[in-house]
DNA sequence: GGAATTAATGCAAACGCTTGCACTAAGATA
DNA sequence: TATCTTAGTGCAAGCGTTTGCATTAATTCC
């Protein structure tokens, strides 16, 4: 039988009021009592009842986490963040992984609807308009979303900055690099960072005045073997590029593999630029130029965000841009002599 | 405000215990109230109060899943093969990860000590007495331990079989590519599969007659930086080992570090062998030979077995046994002709 | 020294649900 | 017709807390 505080007001002779407040260091108990029952407490191994509390409270100290199906360390990594930022404010983390569309949907739904959580935090690559419903018609449980598109004005969402990351890398290869021939392997169509990933690029060549060949623009997945495929289509062509801008790490990882398999050399004949700067990118060989993307900050970010909306009931909805940075590694060109960024 | 099922009891006009029990399907309810009362409880978007459920019903649904620092996608695989099984028994998942032993063990006793979760599942490399004290003592809260050591028979444990994996592997590479000097990059000390993985290894050196010296053992932390470390110090021996088998993989991503920077070739001049099968181990190149984890598989065994201590209360601790395979990449020797296993 | 303040504690309702027991109105049985 | 089942509901207690209000005892003030 688990130790209630009516068992130690028994054993301390008060009200299990007073119980309840020596717990919870009300300020009109006297030390002597609070002593007392704090010693009972601990002696009887007292530990509250959670779902008791969350009752009365009207909270449940839980924050739901909806992950998508995600490869690699991603996950890992924001879930760290998220878990740092909600322990360190008194909260738990449920995770729900979803591999579809609707269980997504109905995750987020069980996870809101039965007050198990306070909030949620949607990790997603797209967001359909079934769900904006869903999140907007039950306004009760706060959701921040972590997305690649910040231009879904109503809802908290912490999103990374794709463009910025694509145009930067790419403007630099070019001006560094002095690369005119640029292909792009690009991520899911449906997939919001893919899509901005893709903006990024096209800005920076229309900004450096360099051409686009519709043959230089590949559908991908995100992963090695549609990077893999991709990447030898652009090596089998008569205008080949020069350099190849895969949507994600992973995809360049396929890059290579292809490159290798045509007996091509990295970058003497043709280079690679990632993205997500994913442990990954070290390894390969020669180490990859990508795209960082601060993956704990991101998950950080939003807890931060969702425990600030879940103080003031008044919030406004918040956009917080990540920014990311440029991974120099050496699957490009030699850096131009007298030239730099 | 959110429905209950008073405001239910209100509208359909009966009691409400009734609509309780329309809700759950009880038996004795007949079907016209109990249509009329789903009916209302949909138009009023009625959604239960978990809380209140769980302090009747003295259950949460919810289990723990505490994880230790790990990098790479172990994390992500086993918490889908968890979350899959506990979603289909109708439980969800809370995660805690933890830096230190003893946030650990305050994890634990966190979500145990309130009655927050009906069950943990504690990924954890070791096992120090502390923790099987804290277990022990608080009978309570069923746990179900996923760990490299299968020797702790008071519990309920999920456990790779590291000795037959390494076993396996380095007899099958002597066997069939006839090496005789092979050394060791050991895992963290206290680390019970990097425990297990070094002594199958010695017991496949002993069973086919070879040596061991001492210098051929190297410890190591289950990090690239580590395995780099470690494989430049066999490189440097003057009696060199003919093929490195690195605790795991990426460990052996260390190597390949080290063997690129002393220019030698991979398997040409030195073989590597490493144990997970992890994702990048089909990177690198040439493709590691190394030990296959079903990780999801074990995921879901820990979760069911877990719910099946759950429903059976006089549940005798099981310790369930999760084999290996050997993969064969390129990384080392090419098979002897005439020779096989 | 009596009134007013304050400190410390108790009382009891409430949170939203489940469930054993009691009850009613049928239909079944004798 | 009187009794017995049985299906369908309602009553009310209880799960373990928190917390507003009432109460008492101690202290302070004039």
């Amino acid at each position: 039988m688990k130790t209630t505080i009516k068992d130690i007001a028994e054993k301390a002779n008060v009200s299990f009021a007073t119980v309840s407040r020596a717990l919870n260091n009300h300020p009109r108990i006297s030390s002597a009592t609070k002593e007392k029952i704090t010693k009972i407490a601990d002696e009887l191994n007292y530990k509250p009842n959670f779902n008791a509390r969350s009752l009365v409270k009207k909270e449940t100290k839980i924050i739901g986490l909806v992950l998508p199906e995600i490869q690699g360390d991603f996950f890992t990594e924001v879930i760290k963040g998220i878990d740092q930022v909600a322990h360190s404010g008194g909260y738990h983390v449920i995770v729900a992984s979803s591999h579809s569309e609707r269980s997504i949907a109905e995750s987020i739904m069980s996870f809101m609807g039965e007050s198990m959580v306070d909030g949620v935090i949607l990790m997603i690559p797209a967001i359909s308009d079934q769900l904006k419903e869903i999140i907007g018609v039950s306004g009760s449980t706060p959701v921040v979303i972590i997305n690649g598109n910040h231009e879904i004005e109503d809802f908290d969402i912490v999103y990374i900055d794709n463009f910025q990351g694509a145009y930067s890398i790419i403007d630099y290869i070019i001006k560094n690099y002095n690369y005119t021939k640029i292909a792009h392997i690009k991520g899911p169509l449906k997939n919001n960072d893919a899509l901005e990933r893709f903006e990024g690029f096209k800005a920076a060549l229309q900004d450096n005045g360099l051409e686009l060949p519709d043959e230089w623009i590949i559908n991908g997945d995100f992963n090695i073997k549609g990077g893999e495929i991709a990447c030898s289509r652009l090596l089998s062509l008569r205008n080949k590029p020069e350099v190849i801008f895969a949507g994600n790490d992973m995809m360049a990882a396929g890059c290579y593999r292809a490159i290798k398999t045509y007996g091509l050399s990295i970058p003497g004949d043709i280079g690679v630029v990632g993205f997500d700067h994913t442990f990954l990118s070290e390894l390969i060989s020669p180490p990859l130029t990508t795209v960082h993307i601060p993956i704990f900050e991101v998950g950080k970010k939003a807890a931060s965000l969702l425990l600030e909306k879940l103080k003031n009931k008044d919030h406004q909805p918040n956009q917080i841009k990540i920014s990311t940075g440029i991974i120099l590694g050496e699957s490009c060109r030699k850096k131009l002599v007298g030239k730099s960024a």
